[in-house]
DNA sequence: CGTTAGTTTGACCTGTATCAAAGCAGGTGG
DNA sequence: CCACCTGCTTTGATACAGGTCAAACTAACG
């Protein structure tokens, strides 16, 4: 773990503009998150292991991982930009990142975060935002227990999509994200070569195109049928697109 | 849902059992909690919704539940006595009784906990049992994702154990609970033919009885190691055992 | 160019699902 | 006390989703 004073990255903006997916936030509100770039940075090759403490994406991709003794490894939870990944509750988890990967100190955030009182649009976006990670959560076993291959693979690029909405990483038809059949595998529980050929199925059926780390959903409502997931997001589309780290 | 005026449960003495697992706890605050039982009771009959807010389980074996259009169902989480019932994070997730059971009023035990400065060994006992809980979810993740059913099954009931322990409902060597192979169909993502044949399995290799509600595992150990489960509890046994509802 | 990381293909195998039917309690009512 | 439910477990036969192994293909990159 390299740690590198170099610039502002836009770690805060982006938690900001998750938040203010949530609720109608006033622009001191978002401002005073902005100031609390003041953590410094850690800058991660490969993938290794993070250590302790919370922090906060600011780009890349992490992930929280269980290996098992015989290298079977399962993704527990995707940390996409914007993220706030804790300290794993267990010792056999471990956090790690799936990419180069940029993340900052995010006590100060979460400190911030924790003082608003109640009533605070900033305390219930909060709050909302931490609902929708622990419903993540449950999809994951949801997905894990009961849905096909097929249907697990249309249920997690929909809810990648979202995420990714929510930090104004993605446009409407689709996000740009260096995610492997090798990581995708992992997170659905499968073996890669099955992610391939569902992969292709999808293609096929004209749900899914795939062009070196662009994933392009061309019609988000039929995927939503096929996996059963609420599309929350009437095509929320934030004012400024760009691409993910 | 039966609103019943009838006489205290031991469900406040219960969620102290499983805090005081956590922490060592003065008598003092396990008094303060046996105290709350104030919150009204209310009866369950066989498998229907629960409505809303917190609440404390009392007695049976409740669930938190996904269920498909198609009829296929995800057990998310099974709800022991002692355990706190959160309001569901979506609304396609149900909190069903599986069997008659007993619930009261959590929002008291709730503020009381939430209300202990950080220092207070009761503080720390409840960051510790939320923590745990979360990891039960997260483990639910990684038997869904990565493990054998015979391995999912030799972890559940690990996991099980583990839990009845920390309330005082199981012994060293086994626990009573009304699991059917159906109810651990859905919580394992397996089919109930399929249940039944792991189950007989694990008879075999002298990991595990079963007779009418009565599960015994004369080897947790060997348990343990088919599934990788860290055995946190050598043979914490509580003082005073009894059998679960 | 060779190397490396990722994707794709084919052949084959296996763990689990499905279907259908038969046992086995425990409770109820006659 | 029996006869009958009803809910749960067990069994066998068969089907399929998805795993495994191995190798070829592709593209980025120094």
């Amino acid at each position: 773990m390299h740690t590198a004073a170099t610039p502002a990255c836009a770690a805060s903006e982006l938690l900001g503009r998750r938040l203010a997916s949530y609720a109608l936030l006033s622009l001191a509100d978002l401002a005073a998150l902005h100031r609390l770039k003041a953590g410094e940075e850690s800058h991660i090759g490969g993938d290794e292991l993070a250590a302790a403490g919370v922090r906060l994406v600011a780009a890349g991709l992490l992930a929280e991982t269980r290996l098992l003794s015989d290298g079977r490894r399962q993704i527990i939870a995707l940390k996409l930009p914007g993220d706030l990944i804790r300290e794993p509750v267990a010792p056999s988890h471990a956090i790690v990142a799936l990419h180069p990967s940029r993340t900052i100190d995010g006590s100060a955030a979460l400190a911030f975060l924790d003082s608003r009182r109640r009533d605070e649009p900033l305390h219930q976006a909060w709050q909302l935002a931490m609902r929708h990670e622990q419903r993540c959560l449950l999809d994951q076993i949801v997905r894990l227990g009961r849905l096909s291959a097929h249907e697990r693979m249309a249920h997690l690029l929909l809810e990648l999509h979202e995420r990714l909405c929510r930090v104004g990483l993605a446009t409407a038809r689709g996000f740009q994200l260096r995610l492997t059949q090798d990581i995708l595998a992992d997170v659905l529980g499968l073996s890669v070569v099955h992610v391939n050929r569902v992969m292709q199925q999808l293609r096929r059926e004209g749900l899914l195109t795939y062009r070196s780390g662009l994933y392009t959903l061309p019609d988000r409502a039929a995927l939503a049928r096929v996996a059963e997931y609420p599309l929350a997001l009437q095509d929320l589309e934030h004012a400024g697109l760009r691409k993910a780290g």
